[in-house]
DNA sequence: TCCGTATATTCGCCAACCCGTATATAAGGA
DNA sequence: TCCTTATATACGGGTTGGCGAATATACGGA
């Protein structure tokens, strides 16, 4: 995760267009799990679950567990190139992700994240 | 060309090592024909001609004949945030793309480009 | 017109990729 | 312990993608 991550390995990782939506998703929302980003894409729990964990191993994704759900963020150690990618991405494109968005803000039940005092 | 360009569709253009150098170094150098590419990757002409044709065909880059050689530079309309990704990319790998720069560099009988004024 | 250089395209093959389906693992609650 | 929900993984198949080799096209000069 902390290899050198090379221009044509990042932008493979965003190649596909789940990956994108979801990478883009979670860099504007700070954090989602996998049922949020299932029910914001409308793709199969399978088909996201597998696409995070490729984001995951190439190094763009940190997952973490809280209970039943597993939370997804932009890593940590990301380069500043990386978050500048992203930042400008999702600044220019907010209309192409608008129907995930609401989906998202439309879905009822979303599990609570912890508070950060603990 | 002047279709909408998606995130996934501009990475996907970049997520091939060839391609990725070729539009770094493009953007770098404003222009280069493909003899040039072909010394500074140090690929195969066709491999390197067929990867051009695909960044013309998705509207990164825009080709111009002059006698005998074609210049590729970065399509003159592209989106302000795809140029952004790109800079910003370009910027914080450079030293990714020394050895092909070098090889540029070095290259003897370049040819000449016609002045602006004509 | 013939030739050499530069560039583009076609073909056939192999590898990588993405998907749906089915199944496995993990956690929480009754 | 059993059941439910959430998530991950394995398998098989169809599609896409990249490559080398060969060939075609374009241009300039003799």
């Amino acid at each position: 995760m902390s290899d050198y991550l090379s221009p044509p390995a990042l932008f493979k990782s965003l190649a596909d267009e789940t990956r994108a939506r979801a990478v883009l998703l979670i860099a504007e929302q700070g954090e989602l799990c996998v049922c949020e980003l299932v029910c914001a894409l409308g793709d199969s729990q399978p088909k996201i679950s597998r696409h995070l964990a490729q984001l995951r191993t190439s190094g763009l994704l940190q997952d973490r567990r809280q209970g039943q759900w597993v939370y997804y963020r932009l890593a940590p150690d990301l380069p500043q190139w990386v978050r500048d990618v992203l930042a400008a991405t999702l600044a220019a494109n907010r209309t192409w992700l608008q129907q995930d968005a609401s989906r998202l803000a439309n879905m009822g039940d979303r599990p609570a994240r912890l508070a950060t005092c603990c």
